[in-house]
DNA sequence: AATAAAAATGGTTACGTATTCATTTTGTTG
DNA sequence: CAACAAAATGAATACGTAACCATTTTTATT
């Protein structure tokens, strides 16, 4: 590997002069830098970044712990988050983590030094948390926030989950499912909170044979639905936690040739950009505001890691609910 | 920042016994280790995989250039990638280019020494090729191909644009509306060629009224859909280059109103998940085979990293339609 | 022309690790 | 218990860069 002190022999110059003709050539005469650039063109020389991050202690890369993006909304939060720190001339260290892996994730990019981190996989109980605290490395939540209660960007997910029921509730409904995703997860706790609240405030009783908790892949959305299909009263209207979840069950209905809305109402929410496209129109409950949460969290981030601001981050959207095709009053007849 | 140093003085040992308790512990005394392992729980010691890349001079981190996911393909590929890649305990450097940030994207891969690149982004002429085979670094690029016609794993595209005009012709369409891209790119440039070659086949004369370049973005094509609607004599049917195309065509379609495939016929090319739902049912042309390309290609790129097999990889994957709900023969009337 | 100030350059070192080679300790065998 | 092999450990070095401090060269001022 050719390095800046091939550079510095060919060119007939010291390995420090070489170091500034790319760092800092304002400060070397116009003669010196030419002959500098030339012996780098000649070699072919390209910088090795990794030995610049040991001596400055900075990496100029971000680690991004996303959920998976067969879940839309990490599609449209990943493409934010990139754009902004590419923007800013920094790399981004992407991992779509599933629970398995989570682990490995972490290591690595504690190992690997980065500059920032911004993640929405953390759990609510979640030690990562403290360790990035007391490693002292900037980072920000989004979507999901630690039971701590800081560092984060979210929406208002308790008044989500509250709307998305009682949407279904002014249209009528009364045998409401729910189909949330493992309560370790803040987004999942506080949705399904906020569900039972707006429940209660109908008068409406719970009925635990329509709570459902899948993992969120494809195939347990399947089995659920093969499940609610087969109930002997089956609710007329669902709730999903996540559009992610509403995409899917909508997926299987409509191949099994059921209508919806016409033979049961889904909202989702979160409010992904593809829940608005022409063939979907997927009701839902999202942010007010246009920019992703991805965006409002890379952009703190990077607050923390430029300007040293160490303020807590605690962010939390207001949202409304989307009234989309997906949704309408029950059959008069249910089942 | 605590170093194995400061774990050697702690434990009463050398720098050297630090290293290897962590990389070839079956060397050290069992009491070593446990009085390693003690002093690096204390002082909370962590790796710097930095300074480890620079001496090992690998970096066990391979570099991602993708195209943006907002097209659901890259979607697609991205997971199948990053996933095998982290299972090979590599972490992958995910960059979402466009054509603007290229070049930074290049000088990034080359600066930080990454162990192998996977790029969809690559141009028929583009000069990365030569300098990424001249450093002799493992690379594949997947979806386009250079115009060496080497290290690529991609879909017959020529076939592939043959057999979605053919399947707009076999339902009696003669007006069909070919929106492709930029012709610097592989897969646009030999879409384009077999739709030619099919309405040759089929002796339909090639009106350059239907022949539309969109930049892909949603604007671009938003702009196209004014344009064709506005057009005096309308195509009855649209090859989009891209489901990508197809997708945001549809929407547009949908959105004004307008009945897919009764107005018109709309057929794409990827066969990406999305065009499954069963709320969009997107005819498509596709690969033959179940696995993403992208999935191929990290396979063929971990072989040639980890067993140096620099045999060149050339694969062309067959393509055939897949009918389902966006096409279907004209309307008699044609306006 | 003398002097001071500023600009340009170079020598040396540190960053944190793995590796190479040398040395010490332990274990084995007769 | 000697002799030697094997196991365990340590000292020194290299990786490629930026930063610090020292030195030389140039420019400006009188």
């Amino acid at each position: 590997m050719v390095s800046s002190k091939d550079v510095a022999k060919k060119a007939g110059v010291s390995q420090t002069t070489v170091s500034r003709v790319l760092n800092t050539p304002e400060l070397v005469k116009k003669p010196t830098v030419d002959k500098v650039m030339r012996a780098i063109e000649e070699l072919n020389y390209i910088p090795n970044a990794n030995a610049r991050s040991l001596v400055q202690n900075k990496t100029k890369t971000i680690a991004l712990l996303s959920g998976p993006i067969h879940n839309p909304f990490f599609v449209d939060t990943t493409t934010a988050i990139i754009n902004y720190a590419n923007e800013k001339g920094y790399r981004v260290h992407v991992q779509y983590v599933d629970d398995e892996r989570l682990q490995e994730a972490y290591t690595s990019i504690l190992e690997n030094k980065v500059d920032g981190v911004i993640l929405s996989c953390i759990f609510w109980e979640d030690p990562m948390f403290f360790k990035l605290k007391q490693l002292d490395i900037p980072f920000i939540t989004y979507n999901r926030k630690h039971k701590n209660n800081e560092f984060f960007v979210e929406i208002d997910n308790f008044y989500a989950g509250y709307l998305s029921a009682q949407h279904l509730l002014e249209l009528g409904h009364t045998a409401i499912s729910w189909v949330g995703g493992p309560q370790n997860r803040s987004t999942f706790k506080e949705r399904y909170a906020g569900f039972i609240k707006a429940l209660e405030d109908y008068n409406i009783a719970k009925n635990d044979d329509y709570i459902f908790t899948v993992d969120t892949s494809k195939q347990s959305i399947q089995d659920l639905f093969q499940h609610i299909t087969s109930l002997d009263k089956q609710p007329t209207g669902i709730c999903a936690a996540t559009d992610s979840i509403a995409l899917h069950l909508l997926d299987c209905f409509i191949t099994k040739n059921l209508k919806v809305p016409d033979d049961i109402s889904i909202i989702g929410i979160d409010n992904v950009d593809l829940s608005k496209h022409g063939m979907i129109q997927l009701t839902t409950v999202g942010s007010i505001l246009e920019e992703n949460l991805g965006f409002l969290a890379i952009k703190e981030l990077f607050e923390m890691i430029e300007n040293k601001k160490n303020s807590c981050v605690r962010i939390t959207k207001p949202v409304k609910v989307f009234n989309r095709r997906t949704t309408s009053a029950p059959k008069q007849t249910i089942k």
